[in-house]
DNA sequence: ACATCAATCAAACAAACGTTTGATTCAGGT
DNA sequence: ACCTGAATCAAACGTTTGTTTGATTGATGT
């Protein structure tokens, strides 16, 4: 008999408890992305992970516990995305690569990070209460983070609603390559069907949002006025090209 | 007693009869919107419409029919937001504000259509079927006629993997508006709390999606060989300046 | 050898689910 | 007055759900 709910987080686990909690837990990450949260009872979980019904609740205290767990777990934390291209060295085309970096490489590595960040995107046209925390805690954060950089190479005092507005553009694209994923394989298999075309496709995103950077910039510096020869490039340059790095054009 | 299994939609339904299904519908298509479809209940949406609940096997079938109609019937059809953009009298300027106006109408609309958006939105992660379907019906014809403008202000022939990446990028931005509409209020809700201020924002997309195509022109045509004055502009332009046609900035 | 405790398991639980049933109401036609 | 059929309704059905229970196992420490 176990008296106690389930075990705590702090609680150190045998060997073996700690491999059925991880079997436990993959499952759960890839049946929930596979079929959404409703739709999926915990004995088809317990089954995909070859344990018993009651290890759930042993583990992880109810359904909702597992759930909680699978959407956050095997995610890394979101400042790891910041600092991928906040950081005051990077030139603006770097910071973006860094960014974009961020959509792309989960969709390199396996298929649990696949299928966690699955996890997330459903969570956004189907709010269960985590999705909320994860604007504050997450979202925010990286957004304002986003508009930082923006306003360093806009050469802004104070973030408006336009700096705003780009930032999501700019994201947009990050975020359309993960919710629209089926889409694409549907259309045109071709632009994600392997790691160097998703990195492909990560460098036009970089012409693509420079290229907005600088209308934007453009747009609030009427023609008239002295254009510096380079508005889109902050501190020290040292890689502001037009970023197609790799391929002139598609092979 | 009513031994047939429901009513055919060719059937007349009379007036009151008519009503009532109504009220099922449009309580189905808000409910659906917000908890999702495993997380309704018949009940509820019985109660919501002060309906019976036997009433949905009566008019619908059973939930998944129910669920079919609040899906497609306040919907219209995917032909009407192509023929926005792709008339080939359009300059690329007027062809972008049609597209994203497909996108920000509906916002602007009644909460049906809204909350009909957000149940195509959350099919795309959440395959019942319906999505594949409307991926062929509805999305591969609204993309491959993107392509298809696009082609023609970039003077292509035939469309390669970067004119698809640029087609994605621009719809993407539209795409945002509502699957993260949720994320946009609780971070900046000064930017979707009315229309004009989502007017703003779709002349905002036409900017940036402009400096996209532009940017995508000059990758393939390096700046020493002759550039055309206008590359983005097709037969004849009564409308290409950069698109801010209404606010030079925030007010 | 014994006690302890984490871990596993089959069985049972109450609640909620989608669906079906059969009676009832009520207006319109003959 | 009678019949017809659409429309509404409360009740019940069988299934599946998440959760709990209490026994059982198998090491580990004394």
């Amino acid at each position: 008999m176990s008296p106690s709910p389930f075990v705590i987080s702090s609680a150190p686990l045998s060997p073996e408890g700690e491999a059925s909690r991880q079997r436990l837990l993959h499952a759960a990450v890839r049946l929930f992305a596979e079929r959404g949260f409703a739709n999926t009872s915990v004995r088809q979980i317990a089954a995909a992970a070859q344990a018993n019904v009651g290890a759930i609740a042993y583990y992880f205290g109810d359904k909702q516990g597992l759930y909680r767990a699978a959407f956050t777990e095997p995610m890394g934390q979101p400042q790891d995305d910041i600092v991928r291209f906040e950081g005051p060295e990077l030139s603006l085309a770097q910071a973006l690569r860094g960014l974009y970096a961020g959509f792309v490489d989960p969709l390199k590595q396996g298929e649990l990070v696949r299928q966690c960040t699955r996890l997330h995107m459903r969570e956004m046209v189907e709010p269960t209460g985590l999705w909320t925390e994860e604007i504050d805690t997450g979202i925010r954060p990286y957004h304002l983070a986003l508009v930082g950089v923006l306003c360093r190479h806009l050469r802004l005092d104070e973030p408006d609603d336009d700096v705003h507005r780009l930032a999501f553009s700019i994201v947009s694209q990050g975020v359309f390559l993960c919710v629209g994923l089926d889409v694409v394989q549907a259309v045109r298999p071709a632009l994600a069907d392997t790691p160097d075309a998703l990195d492909r496709w990560a460098d036009r995103m970089v012409d693509h949002a420079l290229a907005m950077v600088q209308a934007e910039a453009a747009r609030r510096q009427p023609p008239g006025s002295a254009p510096a020869s380079e508005p889109t490039s902050c501190p020290a340059s040292p890689d502001s090209s037009p970023a197609s790095s790799r391929t002139p054009s598609t092979p």
